[in-house]
Parts: C-alpha cells; structure tokens; sequence
DNA sequence: TTTT
DNA sequence: TTTT
C-alpha cells in the first residue's frame, strides 16, 4: 500500500556495482544511521542498513559515493527470502532506493588512490533513479556463470531481472 | 541521523504482547506491504514487515489491533544481531514503531470469539508510543527465569529459535 | 535536495477535476488531518491541507475519492506565488502529491446521487502518478479564456503547462 | 491521523530566535529546498519553505544554525490562520519541527562576526527537540505588549502558549 | 470555507 | 510461515 524510507547516514564501504545477466546495473551498499542518544558519545551505536539502487541511480551512486561518505536515501522496505546452501530459508531485509542524495562533496578527503574519482561534488543527478528510462545498459558486460551481483556477502544467487524493482 | 519508516499494510496474524523480565509491555505484528503494480492481480505480491511497539503503544496495539486489520505504522528501522544456538551471528531487521494509526474500526468483521476484543474503533491514542513517559507498567507480571525473549534493552536472551517470534 | 511528505486524513469536499490548457487534468483536494492530542474530544482540531494531483493519478482521484473519504497522500511541498488582482504578492503551499491511497472502499455509504460513482473500491493504480506515461489527454476539452483550473477558489489563473511538475 | 515531512535544504537567512510572553523558545527559518531537474542548470528553482521549531529544539538550532547551511528537518505540516489589519483572514503554512539534523560543520565559512559561533559542528542533541521535557526557559525575558515572535515579518501577533505544539 |  |  505505501512504504517509504527516508535514511541520512555513512557509507561503511565504497559501493559495489555490479550486473544482472541482462546487463542491468546494480549497486549495493551499507548505510551506517547514528540512533539518537541525547545521553554521552560512549554510548553511540548505529544501524547499518543495506541498501540496493538499480539502473542510472546505480551507476551514479557508484560513480560518486565513497567509504564515510555521507547521503540521504529514499526508497521503500524490500524483504527477500532465499535458500542458502544448507537448505534453510534466509530472509534480507534492504532499503531499495528511488533517490539517493549526496551530502558531502566527492573531493573532501582527497580521493584514496582507487583512480574512480570522476566527479566534483553536488548531486549529479541522483533523483529520480529510473523514472522514466535510464539508461538499460543493453549489452552482457557480464558474461559467464559466476556473474551473480550478490554473491559473496551471503545474498541469493540466480538473481534475475524479475528482480527489477521498478 | 535521520531514520524515517513509513508504511501502510495489513496484520499478518492477531499481535503478540509480552513483557520483559522488567514488566515493560512488547508488542510484535507483522504487516503485509502491498507492492504497487500496475500489473494484473496475478503478481501482486508484499513485503512482510515486522513491527515492534513499547509501552503504551505496545498496550494499545494488543488491545485494538487484529489479523487481517489495516494500519499505518511510523518508525524507525532498527538491526538487531543476536548468536543463534548454533553460534552463528543472525541479523534481524524490524521497524520500531512510535505512531500507528488503526485505519479500521475494531467491529468491522464481528470478533472472531478471541474474547479480547474490547475496543469499539476509531484510535484511541495509538500516536506518541512513550514520548514523556507512558505507563511503565510496574509489577513482575513476567516472573520465571527464562521466559522472556527480551532483555531490557530488547535483545534476546538465551532463548531458542522456537521463542524467536520471526 | 528532498522533500517528503506523508499525509492520512479525509477529504473535506468532492475533488475537483480539471484541465490545463494544454489539456493536462489536475485536480484539487483539500484533506482535514487531525492533530494528535490525548486530551479531550472537545480540543480536537485538524490541519486543512490542499493537495494537487496530475495526469493520471489527478484522473484517478476524481474518480474515486469524495468528500469524508480517508486517504493517505504521498507527494512534496510545493510553494507557489503570485500577483492577486490588488498587485500583492499571494504565497500558495501545496502538497503535489505523487502517489494516493484510498483507504475506504468506494461504496461505503451508498453513492449521494452525483452519478459519478463508478468504481467499487480499492486502490485501482492510484500510485505512480505519471511515473512512465499515463494518458496525457490530448485533446483541448478545455477551451475558451476562462478555463483555469484554480480560478474561483482563490488560486491563480493563467496556469500555464510550465507548472506541471513531471 | 498522520502528517509528516521530511526536508533537506538551506537556509537562506540566519534563524531568528524569540520568545512567547511565557518565555518559550521559539525560532524560525527558512529552508530553500531545490526541486529536481533532470535539465540545465538554468531551470534550478527551489521552494522556500517556512520552518519552526519550539523550546530547547529552537534554542539549538538558533545557536548552531546559519544562512546558507545545509540542514534535514523532520516535522509536520501546520496551517494556521489569523486576521490581518485589513480584516481579511491570512493562511500560513509552515513545518514544525521535532527533529532538526545539521548537515555541515559550523566552522565552515568562517563566521560572519555575528558573535554568536559557540558550536563547534556535528549535531549536539538537536533531534527530539522537547520530546520528555527540554528546557521551559522560565522567566519573562520578553516582556512588553509588542513581544510578539512572529511580527515583523507578517505573522500573527498575539501568539501565545496555546499555540505550542507539544 | 472545511473531514470522521 | 503470512494480509485484503
């Protein structure tokens, strides 16, 4: 019926950009969301949430975010279910996002040497990841069989386009 | 920082009110998230989102919530992790709920002859769940040793996968 | 950069449906949402909120949404100004909602006799207002020079299609 | 029923800090919130959007908050009425906010000699502004008939204690 | 100007 | 494991 997410929080890592099968861009990543204490800086603790962007968004969300980094997300509560390799059903729980915005300029901490580091800053267009097109990178960048976006943090394999949130 | 859930589902099944060793009222549903498509009737298909209340609103929600019912739900997505009996770190997300909002009346399909049903409708003060205070209800109405799923602070403890109530 | 708004409350008159111009549908609502107090009935009071819908989802609206109807709106604020027939300058604040959910069947309490009650309930695609098409009505059904949708309640005329906001 | 609003933007004048007749914090400012455009650069346009925030809330965002800053605030949206000195009855909308999180280290551009630069960035307790009690700062520092918060720029004077939120 |  |  509705279900919105609004999350502003710290990339724990760089995000990963992957491929589906049919070549459709991927990026997850891992929002670290301080809780509030009004209480003493000890006791602060995070959520670390998972978030997926898709399509455009993906590609800029990779292009421009970074490890510390801080951004907004907007999107919806997605809960997937799959069997691992013992046979027992696991269910993930990740924030799929719709608009991603970048608080912090991307030349702040001087890069980091990974050679990715195209942009200047601002928010080049994070809004709006796939309304009304994006770019359907069309061809099999990824080719092969061990092609899966998700798996070696524990995500299900076999993801296909039915995937596709939008 | 900022970690803002907003949903509107339906109740899975009837909520479940516990107490912690400490007499603090829990409250567990899950709902059922529609996904939007425009798509035929065939693929509808929802996300299954479990909610967690305290306190007062924990109270309120046992008390005028039921199966089937629908509810918009405001809150915060909080991870838990937790060693499981087979000492492996497993990861729960839930959404901590402050405000919801019962979109149905209480006497809308007669009961069900659970012989809890006391609530005439409308919303009799779901909002604010423990903002300045609440009934902190005080009594060891929760004795026994081992019988709580949460601690004080809502971890589990030491309790099997059967006492998980997702 | 983000701007969110989640509204619930119910509609204090019919929508009013029209058309730009260009023939674009807007249509225009206001929902009465109850402020929350734990007090007294008496001191119940209600923010009146003007929503606006495009396109499609402004079709849909009209359609199934009337005076008294609950409804959750999703959408942004939006602060518009103009010069009123006294030359001052008139600020607008509206919600341009992108997304509606009915949250009472439409068949509820038995039509009001203004033979446009054609729907039997639920959310018939009321989401993604716009998002990836909907029928943008080519046609000129409205002609003439006094065809502005916000004239007689105070809003501006010459509405033009710049103000469309997808 | 429920009503909320999340928005991330900058303040285009510094926030201005008074007190009702019972000398209750209050502090407004305003929060230009770009839209998104896909497009050029030319057609950046934002909405100005007016925020208010209460007690020890008001009292932190007057002392860490500046023109130009970058700041998320969390609220809900508020139209109140009044009269103005031509009899004709006034309609403003404004955001009242419960959480504000600021976004940029105070230390950025340096000052501006306002004297008043204490913080030294991050976001010192701003969230929950009154949630469990704040600080009711008690004496009448604002005496006089003229005290009134909102007067110089168009708002309601007269506004007393019965307008606070929580 | 307002809804249940 | 799931709701209308």
């Amino acid at each position: 019926m509705l279900n919105r997410v609004i999350l502003i929080g710290r990339l724990t890592k760089d995000p990963e950009l992957r491929y589906t099968p049919a070549g459709v861009a991927v990026t997850q990543f891992t929002l670290a969301v301080d809780r509030q204490f009004s209480g003493s800086k000890e006791e602060r603790e995070a959520d670390f949430i998972p978030i997926v962007t898709w399509r455009q968004l993906a590609e800029t969300c990779a292009n421009y975010l970074r490890k510390g980094r801080l951004a907004a997300v907007e999107g919806r509560i997605q809960v997937r279910n799959y069997e691992n390799n013992e046979g027992r059903r696991v269910y993930v729980t990740e924030v799929i996002a719709d608009n991603v915005r970048f608080l912090e300029s991307a030349n702040r901490e001087g890069g980091g040497g990974q050679g990715r580091e195209e942009g200047s800053g601002g928010n080049p267009g994070a809004g709006g990841g796939g309304y009304g097109g994006g770019n359907r990178s069309s061809g099999s960048r990824n080719s092969g069989n061990n092609s899966d976006p998700f798996a070696d943090d524990g995500r299900p394999i076999d993801i296909s386009d039915d995937d596709l949130p939008f």
